[in-house]
Parts: structure tokens; C-alpha cells; sequence
RNA sequence: GCCCCCUUAGCUCAGUCGGCAGAGCACAGCCAUGGUAAGGCUGGUGUCGUCGGUUCGAUUCCGACAGGGGGCUCCA
């Protein structure tokens, strides 16, 4: 046994250590701020705790708190200390499974009885981890074999069912079990719960956290399994790091395109509709249609034709489609009418296959590319729907492309090529893809599968988007790339959507005619760009918090005559606005100067104009631009109606 | 569908330890002609989400239901 270890640092310095040193004596010997700030520290690039040997020759690193690692852990310490405190406030309470995640952790607990946490337990909850934390206890890590870990948590049955399933199979290494071995950590009152770590040394490293709220959550995330009690949390390094994601929160929810639509005045679900179905008002409904003109436009431009299909269809069609099959519990119920049995569609796909099917095609008129911004009614939970962003009834910007084998390719190229075309005149630039490859249970020949998989690969790296892929994610019937955008608030959020579908063809028994005058099976590709008009709205009204660039501001321009008797001047204003193609309101005189301009800043419109005596004379507007403080006097009224309407031309 | 929370004027919310309910904004009328985020005065406004129970009496306490929000599951 050596007296001294030596562990290398990261930066390539080593550093002699006693025997039996640990992450913390290393935080230690390296200084002082980094031991406070130490949480954890890595051996040869792998976790460990700060309270477990080092080995002699490892490179160490130490983490430290305010990295991602380091989040971490802290996550994991605090909702261990959480799980203490549940335990000590209802002594018999059974605790699942608790993780760190984004921003902060959970845990899922069974109370006795089957008793619920109510709000106002978590004021307990919370005032008792501060106690825990004040007593500064340890965590100490153990080892114990499989029947030992079986024997420690005999009373509690998740943790039993969570070992015992790693003597069934595979390891859970995140909850400290595997190779035969169960790790735990306790602390020193007596709390322990299975986990790999790493921890805090001591829970005094804790303590910039808050408890956010109660939700129920299936054990194992299966909806056949108990019911458990989750309570989130959050949890960071420091004070400031907690207050600032407390205001991110705040700010996030000012964005809320369900607040901002009343505020706006843009739509509301009446409850009337019954849940997830909306009406847009005049406000809302003119950025809707600014958009649908702009993408009817791209799509022309595109090679697309437009079709027009009905919202009802007899059970006929969803039959040959599959739908029936697949996706009833998704599909409003049947009416039945003079024999016949109808759905409202839940998609426009079979609809667009009766339009090819029409007639005989032939390979020349191939690729067909067939659009429609398509209205389809689905069934979604009732726990499910959240405003415009997941509604029962809404209308995708939809089209099927009917295509050779050999045009696939080029075709799936030029489409994602054209996708982020159109988000980015909308303001959209950061985006990320999900290749979703073949399930396990799929229907199709897996060649022609790995042929669309192929394709598509090779679209998203022309397009150089950046994409993960997501294995065994694909639709039963096909591949897919769904194309995530990011918004102002680094939000990530789902849009478009691009399938390449072998099944539907040969369902409907589609053909066309070859050069080599042979029938053969055309390829089909669903694709949606906005995904749902109503949701992509709901997405930038959040990205732009509601102040949407001029091209789709309702209201580009509010005109305020100082007085009365300049009230004949700001009608010409307005008129030479009109005239240049945009959208103008004038505020007549009859209330305060600043109540109007507070109306108009309120309303979010970019530019509020003031003319007044001095504007009449010199035939010029005072301009405040919704991004500036100070309004500009006496710019020249030619000059201003030229910068809007190349702001609305260039979609600035 | 399941768990927690919420529901009082058009909106945001206060309130009644059980005794016929309030503020600000908005709205209406009048006055004020005002150069950049709320001018002044006056006024009307409610089945206190719905139904049932307890009570002399329920907006308040209890229960059910409906609608909304946050999660879970789901998202072909």
C-alpha cells in the first residue's frame, strides 16, 4: 500500500495526495474557493463523489457547481435531501425515482394512505430540507451486494422492484445498481436511498433551491402502473443563478401566446366550442392571413397546385387508409347519416390520394405536388390540449408529393431546402432535426425503408442542418425528419414535419404509368411546414412576445394628430401609407396625447407617428419605433413611407 | 383519462372568521385642444362557474359537475 497517490490534473500538473485522499481533499489542496465551489469530481473522465478514494495515477478533474455536471449533482443531492424530508414529514412514505433534469429535479413518492400532496405541503417540505441542510449532514456512499440492497430497502417497494429488475437484466446504473453491486448513500440521520452518484460532500453545499409544484405521474411512466406524487423542484449554485431563472420563468410566461392573444385581441377558445377549438378575431385572423398568403405565394413559386377537399368523409375512405385501424381512439366518433357513416378527417392524406387517383397518371407528371391548408379535427385528450399549441381542431398547412423512386432524393433535398426558406422569412434561424428511423413494429419492406431513411439523411446533411437521430422513433408506416426551431428564449419547439410513406400508395392501390409504358407504384411524401397554422402562430407570438415584425403586425402604423385641426394632415399621412401597401389606424384627438400613444405602444404596433403643428408645416412625422426609446421629429413624410414599405417587402 | 391548483363586474384582483359584495382598468356621458406610455368629474355594471347538501340565513362550509391552468400518459 503506497503512502502518497499521484493524480494528474486536467492541465497536465499532477499533484501528490496521501492515500485514501478523496475529491474533497483534492478541492482542497487545489484552494480554497475551488473546495467551496466543488461538488463532485471526475476520475479518468468517469463521475465519481468527493467523498470516495482517489485511485493512484488517475487524471482527476473536480466539478465544480456551476457547470453542467455540477448542476447535477446538485440536483440529485437536493432531491435526495427532499426525500428525506418527505420521509421525515410522513413517516411510511414510499420514494420511486429522483433525477435531476433541466433546471432542476423531481421525486416521485407514494404517501401512506394514498394521501396527496396539496401547494401548500410544500412550504413544510421546503422549511424541513432547510433544516437538513443547516445540520450539514454528510453523504457517505456504500456498497452492498444485491441481497444486502434487498434486505436495506425491504419496506420500500419501488426501490425493491428497481434492484430486482437488475438481477432480471440489464443494469440501472443511474440508480447505483449493477454488476452485481448496489450503491447507496446515506446521511448521517439515518435517510439512505440507492443511487450511483455522485453527491455533495454534505448537504450544506445545497440550499439555492425552491419547490415549483405537485403533478401525479405514472411509476415507470406507465399509465397501467400506480399513480405517484411528483414534486418538482428547482435548484442551482447560487443565490443569483436561482433568482435569475425565477425571472426566466416570470418572463417566459409574460410570452404566453394565450395571455398575449386576450391582451391582443387575437383569438379566444370559447368555452361554447368545447375545448381545443378556436376563433381568431379580426386582429388574429389578418397576421393568419398575412401567412397563408405568404406561404400560398411560396408555394406557387414552388410547383405546387392547390386542391380543396371536404372535413367529412365516409368510414369508407378511413378504412382503405388505415386510419380506422391505426388511429380511431385519435378521430372524433362517427355520424350516421341516410346509411352512411362519417368522420371528420383527422388528416388530409387519403383526400389528396383520391385527387391523384382521379385519373391515369403518368411518370410526366411526376413529381405531383398537391397543397392545402387542410382543417383536420382530432380527439385529444382533454389533459392534453394547451391553446394554440395543441388544439382538437386545426388546419395544417398540408401537402402530399407523389413521386418516382428516382425523384425521391432530389425531391426531399429541395423540400427541407425550401422548409427552412420559409421559417426564416418568419424570423426563425436556429433549428435542429430528428431523423426518426423504423420502430419495432412497422409494416413495409425494410429495404424500402432503409432506401427513405437514406434519403432523408442525405437531404438533412445537404441542407447542413444539424439533426440527432431519433432510432426507432419513425411512424409504423414510414421514416420522418420533424424540423425543431429555437426561439427568442432558447425554447425548443417542434414545426415542421416530413414522412416519406410507402404504405398509403399501395393501400389505394396508386400507380403510374413508366417511360417503359408499365404500371408502376408511385412514392408518397406528407409534409407540413408550419405544422399547424394555429400552433406556428402560437409559437410566434412567444418568440416575438407578442411585437411581431411589421410585415405581420395587424397594425403596421397608428397616426396621432397632436389636435383636432391636424386631424386632415394625419388622413393624408395615413392615405400615402395605404398607398404604399401598409396597414394604418389613426387615432383621432379625442383623448389625451400620451393615453394614445400608450394605447398604440400597448397594441405593440412598430411605428406610432405624432403630427402636429410643425409637421404640417414642413410636411414631416414624428416617428416612434416600437425598439427606440426617443421618438424622431421631423422626418420627411416621403422618407418614412419608403423605409416601411421596403420594411414590409423585405419581411424586416 | 389521472393528480394538484384556480373560477367574484368586460379584464386584473380584493373581500366576507356564514348576515342582501368592493377597487383599479375598461365602458357610457360631460368637461378638457392636449408634442410622445394613463387629464378631470359623473355614472351603470354582478344569479360571487353550475347543481345539490348543512344552516334561520351560503358568494363564504361540505359534495358533485363544468370550465381553465400546471404536470403525467398520449402525440398516428
Amino acid at each position: 500500500m503506497p503512502e502518497q497517490i499521484t493524480v494528474h490534473l486536467p492541465d497536465g500538473s499532477a499533484r501528490e495526495l496521501p492515500a485514501g485522499s478523496t475529491g474533497a481533499d483534492l478541492a482542497a489542496s487545489i484552494g480554497r474557493g475551488l473546495a467551496r465551489a466543488a461538488v463532485a469530481a471526475t476520475v479518468d473522465g468517469r463521475e465519481t463523489d468527493l467523498t470516495s478514494p482517489l485511485p493512484d495515477g488517475a487524471t482527476v478533474a473536480v466539478v465544480t457547481a456551476d457547470s453542467t455536471a455540477g448542476r447535477h449533482v446538485l440536483r440529485h443531492s437536493t432531491a435526495h435531501v427532499m426525500a428525506q424530508a418527505v420521509t421525515d414529514l410522513w413517516p411510511g412514505a414510499r420514494y420511486a425515482i429522483g433525477p435531476p433534469i433541466e433546471n432542476g429535479f423531481y421525486y416521485d413518492f407514494e404517501l401512506p394512505g394514498g394521501a396527496h400532496f396539496s401547494d401548500d405541503d410544500l412550504g413544510r417540505i421546503e422549511s424541513r430540507m432547510r433544516q437538513i441542510i443547516a445540520e450539514d449532514q454528510p453523504f457517505v456512499r456504500e456498497e452492498h451486494s444485491v441481497a444486502e440492497g434487498l434486505e436495506l430497502f425491504a419496506d420500500q417497494p419501488y426501490k425493491v422492484e428497481i434492484i430486482e429488475g437488475v438481477d432480471a437484466a440489464e443494469s440501472d446504473e443511474a440508480e447505483g445498481v449493477g454488476g452485481g453491486a448496489v450503491s447507496t448513500y446515506r446521511n448521517t440521520d439515518g435517510f439512505v436511498d440507492l443511487c450511483r452518484g455522485p453527491h455533495v460532500p454534505s448537504t450544506a453545499r445545497l440550499g439555492h433551491f425552491k419547490l415549483m409544484k405537485v403533478a401525479a405521474a405514472y411509476w415507470r411512466g406507465d399509465e397501467r402502473r400506480p399513480q405517484l406524487q411528483r414534486i418538482y423542484g428547482t435548484a442551482w449554485e447560487s443565490k443569483a443563478a436561482l433568482d435569475e431563472h425565477l425571472h426566466r420563468l416570470e418572463e417566459a410566461e409574460k410570452r404566453d401566446h394565450r395571455k398575449l392573444g386576450a391582451e391582443l385581441d387575437l383569438f379566444h377558445f370559447p368555452p361554447e366550442l368545447g375545448g381545443g377549438l378556436v376563433v381568431f378575431h379580426p386582429r388574429g385572423g389578418l397576421i393568419r392571413k398575412v401567412m397563408e398568403d405568404y406561404s400560398r405565394a411560396e408555394h406557387e413559386r414552388a410547383g405546387y397546385e392547390f386542391v380543396f377537399t371536404p372535413h367529412l368523409a365516409k368510414s369508407t375512405l378511413f378504412e382503405i387508409s388505415g386510419h380506422l385501424e391505426w388511429y380511431a381512439e385519435g378521430m372524433y366518433p362517427p355520424m350516421e347519416l341516410e346509411g352512411g357513416v362519417y368522420y371528420p378527417k383527422p388528416m388530409n392524406c387519403p383526400m389528396h390520394i383520391l385527387v391523384y387517383k382521379s385519373r391515369q397518371r403518368s411518370y410526366r407528371e411526376l413529381p405531383l405536388r398537391l397543397f392545402e391548408f387542410g382543417t383536420v379535427y382530432r380527439f385529444e385528450r382533454s389533459g392534453v390540449l394547451n391553446g394554440l399549441l395543441r388544439a382538437r381542431g386545426f388546419t395544417q398547412d398540408d401537402s402530399h408529393i407523389f413521386c418516382t423512386p428516382e425523384q425521391l432524393a432530389p425531391e426531399l433535398a429541395d423540400l427541407l431546402a425550401f422548409v427552412l426558406r420559409l421559417l426564416r422569412a418568419f424570423g426563425l434561424e436556429d433549428f435542429e432535426a430528428e431523423l426518426a428511423t423504423r420502430p419495432d413494429k412497422f409494416v413495409g419492406d425494410p429495404a424500402e425503408w432503409d432506401v427513405a431513411t437514406d434519403a432523408l439523411r442525405r437531404a438533412l446533411e445537404a441542407a447542413e442542418l444539424p439533426y440527432v437521430v431519433a432510432d426507432g422513433e419513425g411512424a409504423f408506416y414510414a421514416p420522418k425528419i420533424d424540423v425543431h426551431v429555437r426561439d427568442a428564449i432558447g425554447r425548443r419547439w417542434q414545426v415542421s414535419t416530413l414522412q416519406v410513406d410507402f404504405q398509403e400508395p399501395q393501400r389505394f392501390d396508386m400507380e403510374f404509368v413508366g417511360s417503359d409504358n408499365a404500371r408502376h407504384r408511385p412514392y408518397m411524401i406528407h409534409r407540413a411546414l408550419f405544422g399547424s397554422i394555429e400552433r406556428f402562430f402560437g409559437i410566434l407570438i412567444e418568440h416575438y412576445a407578442g411585437a411581431l415584425p411589421t410585415w405581420l403586425s395587424p397594425v403596421q402604423v397608428s397616426v396621432l394628430p397632436v389636435r383636432s385641426d391636424h386631424q386632415p394632415y394625419a388622413e393624408e399621412v395615413a392615405a400615402q401609407l395605404r398607398a404604399a401597401g401598409a396597414r394604418v389606424e389613426v387615432l383621432a384627438a379625442d383623448e389625451q396625447l400620451g393615453a394614445r400613444v400608450r394605447r398604440a405602444k400597448m397594441d405593440k404596433v412598430p411605428y406610432v407617428l405624432v403630427v402636429g403643428d410643425d409637421d404640417v408645416a414642413a410636411r414631416t412625422v414624428g416617428v416612434n419605433s416600437r425598439d427606440k426609446e426617443r421618438p424622431d421629429r421631423g422626418v420627411p413624410l416621403g422618407d418614412f413611407v419608403g423605409r416601411v414599405a421596403t420594411e414590409i417587402e423585405t419581411h424586416a
